[in-house]
DNA sequence: ATAGGGTTAG
């Protein structure tokens, strides 16, 4: 054989093709260097590197004897193809073998537990590194850094951190990418910042980190900065970096911005469209994101989950439960669908008013996780539907999920307005003793509104006094109040309205409770004030509009929308209501009604708001029956609230109205969530 | 010589 050892080393490192590897394979065997060392290892790595790992695994596995350079590159060929599962089972084998680890398989192991978040066994191979002399291994450090950092606990990580010593970039970055992802912006420009003290000099990758944590941060003036930090530096090169750019600046509400650096990236990727998509629909631009999504299709661009998910985040945001549907069937069509594709599609589902659909998807998900519960139990919160709720809280403590502070948020929520007053104090109780969570304002605010409801306003001002590490806000004062004012409780409720005023609530619909609760404890000089300070803030200018999806197009209202081709007949069908409803009892509440004009102009504008128009259009354009679900994208108005009930028996349907906080299912003159409030 | 830090989503 005159092909030396020295020749196959050479051709293995030069020659990357499948076929030219495969004659130097056979060469080696017919030669018998396969069974060396070198040469196997070799081979090993040059068959990860064209990522023909079965291939490599088969000329490890037939290896007499295998040296540690061997299962090192076995293990790094299965890192390299991000097979963790592997790159552990390695590990294992090479443990049960007898084999001792070296640097770089303890390294390539923890990393790959790390991206496999399983916890436990990183661990287990730190200690095992540690106690074979790698404690102040630089590799083995750093490794180390990312599993806790992926797992949150950015404590221990820079307890780690600090006792390294020799910090290098890698080790610095993974410090300031760990505090950026799990929200702790500053601590991340702090890490940075120290780094840049110690000289070192930053690069593209560490400067992602950055980004992050000005993306969390929110503040314009850092995100411009290290725009500008990016520019001087020449570090705006890289897709990835552009992409993140994009995300930083969506995520804080600049679309226009991020929407230019989209249009002006050197070359896009389908992340880069992603990001966009998603920063659309995160601001409410539901219409925008949905429209990007199949632009992105038509220039070639594959949506991956990300974007998929937020496309479905978009549809929940509008109501457009067609296009949800047909987002969620061509996730399964890809067989695709993991569990945030499946949260995503089930809150689709729920905020779309199809509910079953929502439980049908939930049922078919093995194995849930935590948002998943919290999205079922929230959905039938939303819905009103607390025992369902309840119920669903009580499958989870069963399958050893742990409930965690948002779980609870949902249950007692969906308690509350469901008026399962002992369940919600019971379940408060325990949240904080068993399951040792500390109540969070959201908790207190779900709290006081459950007991306000039942007329304990009392019980829920003791609880307010008892909040130690809270301030109560606006929404647990007008939680009381809106209690007080259904139970009469005058004298809690004036301290509860007055809290409210200092407040300075930017919502009509809270001025509103606020002037009612005066009117019926015949405080009318408090009423006037209320009414004068109420025109004095000029209320939100956020314009009301209602939506209605009829055969899978989704139709937008605005208040007196008299543009629309069927307003003619739309004002016919709401004056013909009008007249059957006053003969069954109703009379408008104009307090809903906030300018300072005639009474009659001001019934006249109630029967004209955005909801009203949308039902008449859904009535005007569905066969008779057909259930209507609307969505209002402010609260639902006190009058149309009572005027809905009233039509939903004239018609004899079913209407759903989604209002910014929950749903209102109206059927036979009830609706399904009792009091307005 | 090898190995450790990177973008979007519930």
């Amino acid at each position: 054989m005159w092909l030396t050892k020295h020749l196959i080393k050479t051709l293995l490192s030069s020659f990357k093709d499948k076929p030219t590897l495969s004659k130097i394979h056979a060469l080696l065997i017919t030669s018998g260097l396969i069974n060396q060392r070198n040469p196997a290892t070799k081979l090993i790595s040059s068959y990860a590197q064209i990522g023909d790992i079965k291939v490599a695994r088969q000329v490890f596995d037939k290896l007499p004897q295998r040296g540690i350079d061997a299962w090192n590159a076995m293990i790094i060929a299965y890192s390299r193809m991000g097979f963790s599962n592997d790159v552990v089972g390695v590990y294992k084998e090479m443990i049960n073998e007898g084999i001792k680890p070296d640097s770089s398989s303890y390294t390539v192991a923890i990393k790959a537990c790390a991206s496999l978040c399983d916890f436990e066994m990183g661990e287990e191979i730190w200690h095992q590194a540690v106690g074979f002399g790698y404690k102040d291994d630089d590799f083995v450090g750093c490794s180390v850094l990312n599993l806790l950092s992926k797992g949150g606990r950015m404590v221990e990580a820079k307890a780690v951190f600090e006792g390294m010593k020799r910090k290098d970039l890698v080790c610095w970055t993974t410090m300031v990418t760990g505090f950026a992802k799990i929200g702790q912006g500053l601590e991340a420009v702090g890490v940075f910042r120290e780094m840049q003290e110690q000289g070192m000099v930053g690069d593209g990758i560490v400067m992602l980190g950055l980004i992050q944590a000005c993306t969390d941060i929110g503040d314009m003036n850092v995100c411009l900065s290290v725009h500008g930090h990016l520019i001087r530096r020449n570090l705006l090169m890289d897709v990835v970096i552009y992409t993140s750019l994009v995300d930083m600046y969506a995520k804080n509400g600049h679309l226009c911005l991020a929407y230019r650096i989209f249009c002006n990236m050197p070359q896009k990727t389908v992340v880069s469209w992603s990001a966009l998509v998603s920063g659309y629909a995160q601001n409410g631009l539901a219409g925008e994101a949905l429209e990007l999504l199949i632009e992105m299709q038509r220039v070639g661009y594959r949506p991956d989950l990300a974007s998929l998910v937020s496309a479905l985040l978009a549809c929940s945001h509008v109501g457009y439960l067609k296009m949800g549907r047909s987002i969620h069937a061509y996730i399964l069509r890809r067989q695709e669908l993991e569990h945030i594709s499946a949260t995503a599609a089930i809150d689709m589902y729920s905020k779309c008013g199809a509910l079953s659909s929502a439980r049908e998807l939930f049922d078919m998900i093995g194995c849930k996780d935590v948002i998943l519960w919290n999205t079922m139990i929230a959905s039938y919160g939303i819905h009103g539907h607390g025992e369902a709720a309840l119920s669903v809280f009580h499958d989870m403590i069963k399958t050893n999920s742990y409930p965690d502070d948002a779980t609870f948020a949902s249950l007692l929520s969906a308690l509350g307005h469901s008026g399962l007053v002992e369940q919600g104090q019971y379940w408060f109780n325990e949240m904080i003793n068993r399951f040792r969570i500390e109540p969070s304002e959201k908790h207190y605010a779900c709290v006081v509104d459950l007991l306000a409801r039942a007329g304990k306003v009392e019980e829920a001002l003791d609880l307010i006094n008892s909040m130690k590490k809270h301030e109560a806000g606006m929404s647990i004062w007008a939680a009381l109040l809106s209690g007080c004012h259904n139970h009469r409780k005058f004298s809690v409720g004036e301290l509860a309205a007055k809290k409210v005023l200092e407040l300075q609530p930017d919502d009509s619909g809270i001025y509103s409770l606020v002037a009612n609760f005066f009117a019926s404890a015949k405080m009318w000089k408090e009423m006037a004030e209320v009414r004068k300070a109420m025109r004095m803030a000029g209320m939100k200018k956020v314009p009301g509009y209602s939506m209605v999806e009829v055969k899978g197009k989704l139709h937008a209202f605005l208040m007196e929308d008299k543009s629309h081709y069927q307003y003619e007949h739309m004002v016919l069908i709401i004056e013909k209501l009008d007249s059957e409803m006053r003969a069954m009892g109703y009379t408008p509440k104009i307090e809903f009604v906030f300018h300072d004009i005639e009474e009659e102009v001001k019934v006249k504008m109630l029967s004209f708001h955005s909801e009203r128009l949308a039902i008449a259009f859904g009535l005007l354009n569905t066969e008779p029956g057909t259930k209507l679900v609307i969505n209002k994208n402010l609260r639902v108005c006190g009058d149309c609230h009572e005027a809905i009930k009233y039509i939903s028996k004239i018609v004899n349907r079913e209407i759903v109205v989604r209002d910014v906080k929950r749903f209102h299912h109206f059927k036979h003159g009830v609706c399904s969530c009792g009091d307005y409030w």
